[in-house]
RNA sequence: GGCCCCGUAGUUCAAUGGAUAGAAUAGAAGUUUCCUAAACUUUAGAUGCAAGUUCGAUUCUUGCCGGGGCCA
């Protein structure tokens, strides 16, 4: 608010010390340098040919004409082509009083657009992992994020339920399973149906090698291997409805399910929608017909469907087997149809991993040759692997780190942290579990979600249970150190907001903390914007820095004028809703004490 | 082989084409008669290499080197 003020102030100056119109986004302000005094600059070069002057003399005349002009600006300095502006404190009050005023801060107000996000996507036939986690809070927060930016969203699961993996699972445990159930083996559902499939991969392992040594080439012996056969056989008693085996896959998936459940709920994370893979792997099939008659795509001779994008700069690519069978990509442009029909979005997100970059080039093309009136909308959120210290996670190698396992400890960690730390104290078990479980739960959702989802990460295990310097048990603290700010202000009946004509003076940690506060919507849509978490991870903890540093300096009730107190009390709360506010926007909650 | 992504302090991450490249960790040195020291302050340390575009490049272009992914 401050900053559009400032900004049309520029370009009010542009119009009247050189006839030349500005738009608001061409006024870019930048946070002033540490070094230099100020708090916006604004960079005249670009301008030079508009202003006719030189970069000192030009941001010289519009630092004068600023200061004269408005009554936001109350300093100005100019160092080569930079114009540094300072503003008045009394603004700086102003806005945070506007601020205050302002209940719905942080979420902007509906665009009547509808977005569709699928996330967590995983398969039944195994637990989910620190890959999944990272794209369940991706997706979990993105969600959150277009919501704020004014957006209406449906979160959905699109569950591949069916196919070879859990055809995989289940031959073993017809095998060997001898009616283990769950409760029979206290496993939760996933991690029982998850031991079956490493038990068919074992077994399918020992078949190779026999065959290896029996003197038939690895390849070959990859193929020949009897289980490879009988996984086959059973793929198509589901697929022809066979009852007994679609009873099993019906129980085992259950099983599934509930484990899955369990796990979502620990995270915080829910669905709107589910889909089923198994409802919506035979969709795609009309859209051939379609696209065959439109001319998008053609047919080759042994009668494969194909669609031609080298006019787009990608390749030819089956649609269609000969035989008549689908790809993933005749599902894939079936499913996005019937997501539309659904819900009639405006975008739809995909946040699937960065090795599908190709996939869905290729699908998002086909859908706009298709000329589908939603194909602009859709988005792939690709992001990076997780990788260990060791290397790449590899199912095969056992490198995997369980989800479940790893939640696990953060709660312990958690747990012992706070009570090296001593504070539990005056808490029941109740209430320090919540607590261990909030914290737990932050470090972890806040270690993943900090980086920029398009990069690789690195899961440094030691690290992520670290909790202090940039993570998500700092700025939880911060709220905590903030909550008992207010409880004080509170009993000491001094939290009813300031009077803005009686603050005059503020220092630069005040000053610091309400620019930071105030770039909060903007933050929010640059986060929508680019699809990007991380903006708003690195935004808290600036934040919570910036409180830390007030906090540090100025004792808040040590001091004698009580407006000041009232006024850095409610600074204080305005900080602590942001803090909630943004971590929200995360997933994670914030603590009251800690 | 074709296409795509990534190389920044010892390490993990930042930086809409803008000033002397920010943090965090690990290292060194400090701050608790004072609102929560899971904090704060000080200090040292980096753009893979080579050209080009530009007033100005970590950012854009090309080549090389190194890492990763996708395609059959």
């Amino acid at each position: 608010m401050l900053e559009a003020k400032i900004k049309t102030s520029v370009s009010k100056g542009f119009k009247v010390l050189y006839n030349h119109d500005l738009s608001l986004d061409e006024v870019v302000l930048q946070p002033t340098r540490r070094e230099f005094e100020g708090t916006y600059t604004f960079v005249i070069f670009p301008f030079l040919k508009v202003t006719k002057a030189g970069p000192e003399g030009s941001g010289r005349q519009l630092g004068e004409w600023l200061l004269k002009h408005s009554a936001d600006v109350s300093a100005f300095n100019v160092v080569k082509g930079f114009l540094n502006l300072e503003v008045n404190p009394k603004s700086w009050v102003e806005e945070l009083e506007r601020i205050t005023a302002k209940a719905s801060y942080g979420s902007l107000p509906s665009n009547g657009e509808k977005v569709m996000v699928e996330f967590s996507s995983p398969n039944t036939n195994k637990p989910l992992h620190l890959g999944h986690l990272r794209n369940n809070f991706l997706g979990d927060s993105s969600a959150r994020i277009l919501n704020a930016c004014g957006y209406e969203v449906l979160k959905v699961n699109l569950v591949n339920d069916r196919g070879v993996h859990i055809c995989k699972s289940m031959l073993a445990y017809q095998k060997s399973g001898n009616g283990e159930t769950p409760e029979s083996t206290g496993l939760k559902g996933d991690h029982l149906v998850g031991k079956y499939y490493v038990e068919f991969d074992k077994r399918y392992k020992e078949e190779v090698s026999e065959l290896v040594s029996q003197g038939v080439s690895p390849e070959e012996a990859k193929k020949q291997a009897p289980s490879v056969k009988e996984v086959q056989e059973v793929l198509q008693k589901w697929e022809s409805g066979d009852k007994e085996i679609v009873a099993l896959w019906e129980r085992m998936n259950n099983w599934v399910y509930e484990g899955f459940d369990k796990t979502y709920k620990t995270m915080g994370i829910r669905f709107d929608r589910m889909y089923k893979e198994s409802n919506t792997y035979l969709s795609g099939k009309e859209v051939i017909e379609e696209g065959l008659e439109k001319g998008v795509f053609f047919k080759k001779e042994n009668g494969s469907v194909w669609v031609d994008l080298t006019e787009e700069g990608l390749d030819e690519k089956l649609v269609l087997r000969a035989d008549g069978t689908a790809v993933y990509m005749t599902q894939d442009m079936g499913t996005c149809d019937m997501k539309h029909k659904d819900f009639s979005f405006d975008k739809s997100v995909y946040v699937v991993g960065n090795e599908q970059d190709y996939h869905f080039r290729v699908l998002f093309a086909i859908m706009k040759k298709l000329g589908r009136s939603y194909a602009e909308g859709l988005y792939h959120l690709s992001y990076g692997m997780v990788d260990l210290p060791s290397g790449k996670m590899k199912s095969r190698e056992g490198t995997v780190v369980d989800a479940d396992d790893l939640l696990r400890e953060m709660f312990d960690t958690a747990e012992q942290h706070t009570k090296t730390l001593g504070k539990t104290e005056g808490m029941s078990d109740k209430e320090a579990n919540k607590l261990y479980s909030i914290l737990g739960l932050g470090a972890l959702k806040y270690f993943l979600l900090k980086i920029d989802p398009k990069k690789r990460m690195l899961f440094n295990p030691k690290e992520s249970v670290e909790f202090q310097g940039h993570t998500g048990p700092f700025i939880q603290y911060t709220h905590a150190r903030i909550a008992a700010i207010l409880r004080r202000a509170n009993s000491l009946e001094m939290d009813g907001g300031f009077d803005v004509d009686k603050v005059h003076q503020i220092n630069r940690r005040e000053i610091d903390l309400i620019y930071r506060i105030s770039g909060f919507e903007n933050v929010i849509l640059e986060a929508g914007r680019d699809y990007s978490p991380a903006i708003i991870a690195q935004y808290a903890y600036d934040l919570a820095k910036d409180y830390n540093g007030f906090y540090q300096e100025i004792p808040i009730f040590n001091e004698e004028s009580k407006e000041m107190i009232r006024f850095r009390i409610v600074l204080s709360s305005v900080t602590g809703r942001i803090i909630k506010k943004a971590m929200g926007l995360l997933g994670i909650e914030v603590p009251e004490r800690m």
